[in-house]
This record gives structure tokens, C-alpha cells and sequence, in this order.
DNA sequence: CGGCATCCAAAGCGATACTG
DNA sequence: CAGTATCGCTTTGGATGCCG
């Protein structure tokens, strides 16, 4: 885990909102967690596709510092671990939609030509989960 | 203006989104102008407080590209630049509201004690604009 | 006044190797 | 299996100086 030498400031509520659930990973690691949880830590490192174990492991522990995800381990052989939302991490799903359908309103379509967008975006955020 | 040598790529809505209003300070920047639009390089500098010039002109320069700011240069001298909000930018404003909603509601209530982070959230994203 | 060019430090992130 | 430690490259962004 990376230490930060200079420390965060948020000026704005926005900005606060974006450090929990923003940046390169997150939006997308919420998407599949909603539509799957619970969800193995290989099963999310697959379905993201392109992430390395550090960023992934580095993700998903900011997302359990600010109560969005929790993480429940199986003392089995080989280990097991889970990942799902909290009570805290659902009520993040409308505001992702929002943001999700806006995104969709106002681009040019041809930003939904890669399949991995198509994918994800189709099963997470535009329908709410729907229990699998 | 940095050139990507590894070209982003998308992989659901909320990413796609996020690349035009996210990021360390177009959240704020938005906030800014929607509340006290037009305004000019200068003022929207002082109000952002601790932005350089690089990066308030890269950010603005980002957000007139994607369609959410538009610039107006009178040739005066000496110059005077203004900037606004497009109909398409307009639109964010709800939501951004949400995503602010969401952040007053789901966090501790020690992060308001930032006199910055009080003064633009209340300006701009709890109500709407208001005609100035 | 409203920027852009250059340079450099800090932060983000992947590859690899290793651990419980 | 589910990660962590280290390293180095990529990217971000501030400081400074310059220009129409």
C-alpha cells in the first residue's frame, strides 16, 4: 500500500464522494461486485481483466476502509475469500446510475463499440442487480 | 498539454463519465463557475484557491473540449476571457447534486470542518444556481 | 490579462518475486 | 488461493519564465 507524503484535501462534497467510489478502478470493481456478490478475489481479478494484483488488492481495501465493501474470509484449504457491497455500498447503486445514465445521454455512441464496455455497463449499472 | 502515451480506455459508463467531470479538480472547478457564471480566468483562479495556471488551463481547456464550458474572449485590453456552462454542461448539475446528496449523507460529519470545503459546497452543488 | 513551454518532484500503477 | 514487497516506468501537476 502506497503512503502518501502529502495529504488529501476535498474541497468540495464531490470530491469527497469521488475518493471513495472515483479513480481508475473503482467505478468498474463496483459494478461487477453489485452484479455478483458475493464474488471470489480471482473471479473479480478475471472479470476486470486487465488489473495486476496490486491495484486490485490496493482497491479493494480502500473500498473496505469506507465501509462500501466487506470482505469475508473461509478458513478453508485452499483460502477463500468473498467480497459484497454493505448496507453503506448499496445505496451507492442509484448514484451510480445517475451518473451511468447521463454518460449515456450526453456521448457520441461510439464509445459503447469496445465489448468489454458493453459487458459491464449493461450488466451492472443500467438495470439495479437483480439477485443474481 | 501532457500526451498520453497509453491511450484510456473505457470499460463501463461511470468510467466514461467520470473522465469529463472527475479528477482532482474539475469537480470544483464546475461548482465554481455554475455558481458564479460568467466568470473570468482570474476570478475563477482566485476561488480555486491553490491551482496553477497549468492546471487550471488544461482543466478548462478538458471540460470546453468535452462540451461542458464555453469560453468567451473579448479583445479588450487588456484581454478579458469568461467562462460559462453549455446547455450540455447544464445537465451534470443534477448529477453532480446527487453525487454531493450522497457524500453529506454517507459521511462523518468532521470533513465539513474545512472552511473551503463548507463555502463551495453550499454555493453550488445543494441548490441550483440561482441566477447569480 | 490569459494563458503556454519547460522542467522536475510526487503519485499511480504493472511486473515480478515472494508469503501465510 | 489470496494476497504483499519491491522496483521502475507512466502520468500528474506545481514553479518558473515567456508571449500575444
Amino acid at each position: 500500500m502506497y503512503q502518501r507524503k502529502i495529504p488529501k484535501e476535498f474541497y468540495c462534497t464531490v470530491d469527497y464522494a469521488l475518493d471513495i467510489f472515483g479513480g481508475k478502478w473503482k467505478p468498474r470493481l463496483l459494478c461487477i461486485i453489485a452484479n455478483d456478490e458475493p464474488i471470489r478475489y480471482q473471479k473479480l481479478k478475471e472479470q476486470m481483466e486487465n488489473i495486476s494484483d496490486t491495484a486490485l488488492a490496493d482497491s479493494l481495501k480502500e473500498l473496505q476502509n469506507a465501509g462500501i465493501v466487506k470482505r469475508h474470509q473461509f478458513n478453508e484449504m485452499p483460502l477463500r475469500v468473498e467480497y459484497s457491497l454493505t448496507a453503506k455500498g448499496e445505496t451507492l447503486i442509484p448514484v451510480l446510475n445517475k451518473i451511468s445514465a447521463w454518460a449515456i445521454q450526453n456521448s457520441s455512441s461510439s464509445i459503447y463499440q469496445g465489448k468489454h464496455f458493453k459487458q459491464i455497463h449493461q450488466k451492472a449499472f443500467q438495470t439495479k442487480k437483480n439477485g443474481d
